[in-house]
RNA sequence: GGCGACAUAGCCAAGUGGUAAGGCAGAGGUCUGCAAAACCUCUAUUCCCCGGUUCAAAUCCGGGUGUCGCCU
């Protein structure tokens, strides 16, 4: 069978990855797949800096608004979404761009995760969140060790969330597969890995200015839209940075220059889990977006890296166009 | 000018004679159904400076410097 190509733009947040996915996209006659886990919401477009409506009319979106902040939502229904949205783009010719900093998501699709078993066991999970309350982590471990000791060895007791999801498995008569095991990729895809960085200190006040710009644009309003819309302050998609730290503001706890302080903080963190999480595949190829690069020097070495990678495996090219001729403004 | 308090890591901070807690920030890492989540590891040879007492001082004493508060 034949694998289906698709450009994958991966980075942490900040780093510019909607510009370079949106530009790609243009040169390759592609469309963007997202692979962001809050962008995946309506109504919560300022705080996951969404693309804005003029590049989305550029260049189609998919996974993008596409669940309420309120229904349930997990990799696993991403996982089954985007292979959807990719077979859609690639039947109507067009070259799918994977875009997004959640790593999970971009893993989910490029390599080997097998979400077909054991859903979520709501009733189990409450039980075990309850036990642990009252008899602590340890000892939910030690359940963890009586019905699957590998899975025990390998996550730490406190990291309570996996233990609880490794009980769900085991009891359900499956194993959790050793995440590691699963680097292999996955052979429905044939993908190019272009990776963005930047120098920590640069990416990190990008990052500053880009929060107090999404403050400009009304933050506070649209997670006060959310509030009134009857999204509970403890739902999954109120956990996003630049969302939980408006409710805290807004119920009182500190005041808005603390919460701005917050927000830039918890993104400049998970920034940096992002760079381990991609650190990880040895096929990224990466390009520093540091200083004063010129973006269409950098996107004509994506585009040469890319047709390169595609031709070492076939003759068919992409990017074939003399990318001297289409200037494109930053 | 006088009196008093305080000086410990980038920041907050515990420690009052026995060989530098903890938190935050920072760095590195883990990851199979909440992933913008959850979790792990590392990070002061030294406590403002100088001298003294003591087997032993961040801790006690003297002096200096600095900061803050009060008074004139």
């Amino acid at each position: 069978m034949d694998r289906i190509r698709i450009i994958a733009v991966i980075g942490p947040t900040g780093v510019g990855k909607t510009e370079y996915a949106i530009e790609l996209a243009k040169k390759l006659d592609g469309e963007i797949v997202s692979a962001d886990s809050m962008q995946i919401y309506r109504h919560m477009t300022i705080g996951s800096a969404k693309p804005t409506v003029e590049q989305q009319a550029a260049v189609p979106h998919h996974m993008v608004d596409l669940v309420d902040p309120w229904e349930p939502w997990t990799v696993a229904d991403y996982q089954r979404e985007a292979q959807a949205a990719i077979k859609d783009v690639t039947s109507r010719g067009k070259l799918p761009i994977l875009s997004g900093g959640t790593g999970l998501y971009v893993h989910s699709l490029l390599f080997t995760m097998d979400f077909s078993n054991t859903p979520e066991n709501e009733e189990l999970r409450s039980k075990l969140y309850r036990e642990a309350e009252t008899f602590g982590k340890e000892y939910i471990h030690q359940k963890l060790s009586a019905i699957d000791e590998e899975a025990a060895a390998r996550i730490h007791p406190n990291n309570l969330k996996k233990v609880i999801r490794a009980i769900e498995i085991a009891s359900a008569g499956d194993k959790v597969t050793e995440f590691h095991n699963s680097l292999q990729p996955n052979d429905a895809y044939d993908p190019v890995f272009i990776g963005l960085e930047r120098d920590r200190i640069e990416l990190y006040e990008r990052i500053d200015k880009r929060v107090d710009s999404l403050m400009r644009y009304g933050l506070v309003e649209e997670v006060k839209g959310l509030l009134t819309m009857g999204l509970s302050a403890e739902s999954i998609a109120m956990q996003g940075i630049g969302y939980k730290e408006i409710v805290g503001f807004l119920a009182g706890d500190y005041n808005e220059e603390e919460a701005v302080r917050l927000i830039k903080q918890h993104s400049r963190n998970y920034a940096k889990r992002q760079y381990t999480w991609f650190r990880r595949y040895q096929e990224v190829r990466w390009f520093d977006l540091s200083g004063g690069v010129s973006a269409n020097s950098v996107l004509n070495q994506m585009l040469a890296h890319i047709d390169t990678v595609y031709n070492e495996k076939k003759e068919s090219t992409y990017g074939k166009e003399d990318p001297s001729h289409s200037q494109q403004k930053r």
